[in-house]
DNA sequence: TAGATATGAATGAACG
DNA sequence: CGTTCATTCATATCTA
């Protein structure tokens, strides 16, 4: 099974092509938007070939021709660029800062401490605006893999707003969690 | 009930089970964040303590100080309150809305309804917040025209077909994809 | 093991 | 543009 998005996993929403006579969302909540696979192939494309703003009468040309895919409005199409350019902006700043992450205020002894690697890696392309589509294959951002334990049903029953005191087992160096680090 | 179900799964979230089970795990094997215990506690404090919507600043402290806990990052700290929020919210709005569509099925069952009450019973503290607790200012405002650009449906617009088909395995209608009609 | 529930993650829409 | 909200998708966990 292709992991990521080789072929098309995609069940599609409802109100796309495959709905027969109703076409455009019939019976749907009609609410928002539902892309199909086609489409957020083109527009991904478009963004990673350099597109990032489109003027109005791109938005209208795009939004004709992903309408060939399925139901689509020009809105459409301008909100997708304005969320998916804030959030590349977002994400990559968040990265940014995970990056240098393990600023622990109070380093009285931090005997085990720095073990946890936020690897961030690849944050994707910096394209330059060029403006010739290619197509390749879009990547996926990476998740980082997590780890706990999640068991336990003992409530720490202990709203104490403030001045933490963890009454449990931890080995590591007391941190200031009094929200005065805001 | 026949509605979307399974939209597109285009996207990540494969299997990174790079986890050595050294780590405070032992069974984890996704690329979710699961969140231990005490990075729960103290996300629940700050949020019962008025904290809904920390700013950019805000959620790298948070997120540096839970990285003691446990692998995390800055995203999972912002989602996590967003989804906090918003399910209280939710929640409280879940019964408003229930008393409506009680009106479906019977109004002689009150048993279900009052499963609800509890719930929101123990949401009694959604006056306080403070929304600030005490930080910097920071300005992230700016001021610009707000203009909103003015959306033309084009409904059943021209799909204008081309005779191009930028090789796929899908069988979509020919669609001039290369910019060349922007 | 399946269904229900809790919750992390994503994203369309819209606001300021 | 950055930020926020509403919904929905995807899993993990719990429970019968």
């Amino acid at each position: 099974m292709e992991e990521r998005m080789s072929g098309f996993c995609i069940t599609k929403a409802r109100n796309i092509s495959s709905n027969g006579s109703g076409d455009s969302n019939s019976g749907n909540k009609c609410g928002r938007w539902n892309p199909t696979s086609e489409q957020v192939k083109v527009l991904t494309d478009l963004f990673r070939s350099g597109l990032r703003t489109p003027s109005t009468d791109q938005i209208q040309k795009i939004s004709s021709q992903l309408s060939f895919y399925g139901k689509i409005e020009s809105k459409n199409v301008f909100y997708w660029f304005q969320n998916h350019k804030a959030r590349e902006r977002q994400k990559r700043r968040r990265v940014f800062v995970d990056d240098e992450d393990m600023m622990i205020r109070r380093e009285d002894n931090l005997s085990t401490s720095a073990r946890y690697f936020s690897e961030i890696n690849q944050v994707n392309e910096q394209e330059r605006v060029i403006e010739t589509l290619e197509l390749f294959p879009l990547n996926s951002f990476r998740e980082g893999e997590s780890d706990k334990l999640r068991f336990q049903s003992n409530e720490c029953k202990e709203p104490t707003p403030f001045s933490y005191t963890f009454g449990t087992e931890m080995d590591h160096p007391p941190l200031d969690l009094r929200l005065s680090f805001l």
